[in-house]
RNA sequence: GGCGGUAUGCCCGAGUGGCCAAUGGGAGCGGACUGUAAAUCCGUCGGCUUAGCCUACCGUGGUUCGAAUCCACGUGCCGCCA
C-alpha cells in the first residue's frame, strides 16, 4: 500500500482509506495464485510447515490435476464457548485456503472433547458432557463467521466415524504406533515425573484425533504450535493407513494483551473475544504493549510482509507514532469483526473519550438517570447498579485514593470535583445538588477509569 | 487396603495458642507520569449502616478465659507400601 509510505498515519481519512483497502482484501479471491505462490503465502505466517512448502505446492497441483478438492482440515475443540483472537490466527490461514479455492473441513471433536486434549496441561482436565459441547459449538460458528464462508466449508462431527471404530481396528493402529512417540512429549514426561495423573485415554488422544485425518483424507491440517505433536501423530497414522501423510502447518500463539509474555488465554483474562463489542475490541487492542503491535499486525491482518516492513521502518525512524500504528491495528481488527463503519465509530469513540477526554462526544458511556436513582446511596449505585466496583468498600477505597470525581461539562469546559469518602453514603441527589445549578451542563461521574453520565 | 504427609484470602505462599482480617510475592484496583500505553514510583487490596461491628484460615465437634494454630472424626489432594 503506497499510502503507508508518506502519509500521516494518525489522520482519520488516511486510516479510513487504508482500512477500506484491507477490507477488500479480506474477501479477495486468491484462486489465481500458482500453487507455489499459495504455499509461500501460507508459509510466511507459519511456524512449522511439515515437510515443506514445496511438498504443499505439489499436493495442491496434484489435487488440481486429479480434479478433486484439496482438503484442509481444522479441528475445533468445543471446550469453551468463547473464541478469541488467538484462535483467529489459524482461522485466518484457513480463510486464505478457502479463498484459494480449497475445501476447508472443520472437525468438531465431540468424541475427542470427552477425552480432553492433554497438550500443555499440567494435570488432567475434566471431560465435557454432551450439553457442554452443544452449547460451546453453537457460539463457535457465529464467532468465526467474519473469517470463514460456511456456505463453502464443511462442518463435521468426528463421532460420525469414531463411534463406528471397532476395537480390532483401534488395536490394529495402536499396535503400529510406538509408545516412545508419545513418551517423547515433554508435557507427558513432566506430568509423570511430578506424579500428576495421566490417563491412558489422554495418552492415545493424538491417535484418536488422527483418525479424523484418515476419515476425511486430509491434504493439510492447521493448528497452533501447541498442537505440533498431535499433528505429527496424524501424519504417522495416515501413513499406517496407507494414505499420503497430510501437510502440517502450525501457527504462532499470540501473546496476551497484558504483555506478560504468556499466550492469550481466557483464564488469564488477557484476551480479546471475537464476540466483544467494537469499542471493547478497540480498547483492548490499544492497551497492548507497543512491542506486540507488529506481531499482531502480522498474524491478525491481511497486510503483506512488505507493508509491515514499511511501517516498522517508519517507527524506527520516528516518522510514525507508535500509537497511530496501534490505532490502525485496532481498526483493522474491529473492521474484520464488525465492519468498516464500526471501525470508524470505535476510532471516533476512542478519540472522544480518552484522547480529548471530553465525554460529550463519546457515545457509549453508561447512563444513570438522576430521576430514578436520586435516593440511592452513591456507593450502592456504583457497585450494584453500575457494577463499577465489587463492593461498597471498594468504592470507599477508590474515594480515599482520589479516584471518585464528579465532572461538570458545559460547552468545551470541564470542572472536576473530587468526592470524599463520606459522599459514598450520600444519595446521588444530594451530591448533584451540591454541585450547584446546572443549566445546559452535562454531568459525569468518574470512578477510577470508569465513567457514567448522569441524566437529569 | 495399610502407613505417612498436606489443606490458609483471586493465585502462590508464611504463620505452630493471645500482639491475626492474618508476613511476603503475583494478579486486581486507585494515584502520579503518559499515548486509556509500556516501564517506573506511591498507595490499596474480606464485608458492612466503617473511630465501630460482622464473617473468615477444608467440614463438624471438642479442649481453653482465648484457636488459623492443640485434640477427635470426616472430606479432598499428595507420597510410600500392598
Amino acid at each position: 500500500m503506497h499510502i503507508l509510505d508518506g502519509a500521516d498515519l494518525g489522520a482519520d481519512y488516511t486510516v479510513a482509506q487504508l482500512l477500506g483497502e484491507t477490507t477488500v482484501r479480506r474477501s479477495l479471491d486468491l484462486s489465481d495464485l500458482s500453487p507455489q505462490e499459495q504455499a509461500a503465502l501460507v508459509e510466511s505466517r507459519a511456524i512449522n510447515l511439515i515437510p515443506s512448502a514445496a511438498v504443499l505446492a505439489e499436493k495442491i497441483e496434484a489435487a488440481h490435476a486429479a480434479g478433486r478438492p484439496f482438503v484442509v482440515k481444522y479441528g475445533i475443540d468445543p471446550t469453551s464457548p468463547d473464541v478469541h483472537l488467538g484462535h483467529a490466527v489459524p482461522i485466518i490461514i484457513a480463510s486464505r485456503f478457502q479463498r484459494m479455492g480449497h475445501h476447508v473441513v472443520f472437525i468438531i471433536g465431540d468424541v475427542t472433547a470427552k477425552i480432553g486434549d492433554p497438550s500443555g496441561r499440567s494435570s488432567e482436565r475434566p471431560p465435557l458432557t454432551d450439553e457442554d459441547i452443544a452449547r460451546n459449538l453453537s457460539g463457535y460458528q457465529q464467532q468465526v463467521t467474519p473469517f470463514i464462508d460456511f456456505e463453502r466449508a464443511d462442518l463435521r462431527f468426528n463421532g460420525e466415524w469414531l463411534n463406528k471404530v471397532t476395537l480390532p481396528e483401534l488395536v490394529g493402529v495402536l499396535a503400529r504406533v510406538p509408545v516412545s512417540m508419545s513418551l517423547q512429549r515433554e508435557d507427558f514426561r513432566t506430568r509423570l515425573a511430578e506424579g500428576h495423573g495421566l490417563s491412558v485415554a489422554e495418552f492415545v488422544y493424538s491417535v484418536v484425533m488422527a483418525w479424523d485425518s484418515v476419515a476425511i483424507d486430509a491434504d493439510v491440517e492447521l493448528g497452533g504450535v501447541d498442537q505440533l505433536l498431535n499433528l505429527q501423530m496424524c501424519r504417522k497414522v495416515m501413513e499406517i493407513s496407507d494414505q499420503a501423510a497430510e501437510v502440517v502447518i502450525t501457527t504462532p500463539l499470540i501473546e496476551g494483551t497484558d504483555g506478560s509474555g504468556t499466550k492469550m488465554s481466557k483464564s488469564k483474562g488477557n484476551y480479546v473475544g471475537l464476540s466483544a463489542s467494537p469499542d471493547d475490541v478497540y480498547g483492548r487492542l490499544m492497551s497492548i504493549p507497543d512491542h506486540l503491535t507488529q506481531p499482531y499486525l502480522q498474524l491478525l491482518t491481511e497486510w503483506t510482509d512488505d507493508e509491515i516492513r514499511v511501517v516498522t521502518k517508519r517507527l524506527e525512524e520516528g516518522t510514525a507514532h507508535p500509537m497511530a500504528v496501534k490505532r490502525i491495528l485496532a481498526g483493522e481488527v474491529v473492521a474484520a469483526l464488525h465492519g468498516l463503519d464500526a471501525a470508524a465509530a470505535a476510532r471516533a469513540e476512542f478519540t472522544a473519550r480518552f484522547s480529548k477526554r471530553s465525554f460529550g462526544d463519546a457515545q457509549n458511556i453508561p447512563v444513570v438517570s438522576l430521576k430514578d436513582h436520586a435516593e440511592d446511596a452513591l456507593g450502592v449505585l456504583i457497585s450494584r447498579t453500575l457494577g463499577f466496583a465489587s463492593s461498597v468498600s471498594a468504592v470507599r477505597r477508590v474515594a480515599q485514593q482520589n479516584g471518585l470525581r464528579l465532572i461538570v461539562e458545559a460547552g468545551g469546559d470541564q470542572q472536576t470535583t473530587q468526592l470524599t469518602e463520606a459522599s459514598v453514603q450520600q444519595t446521588l441527589g444530594d451530591i448533584v445538588g451540591e454541585a450547584g445549578p446546572l443549566a445546559g451542563a452535562e454531568l459525569y461521574l468518574k470512578v477510577g477509569r470508569k465513567v457514567t453520565r448522569i441524566d437529569a
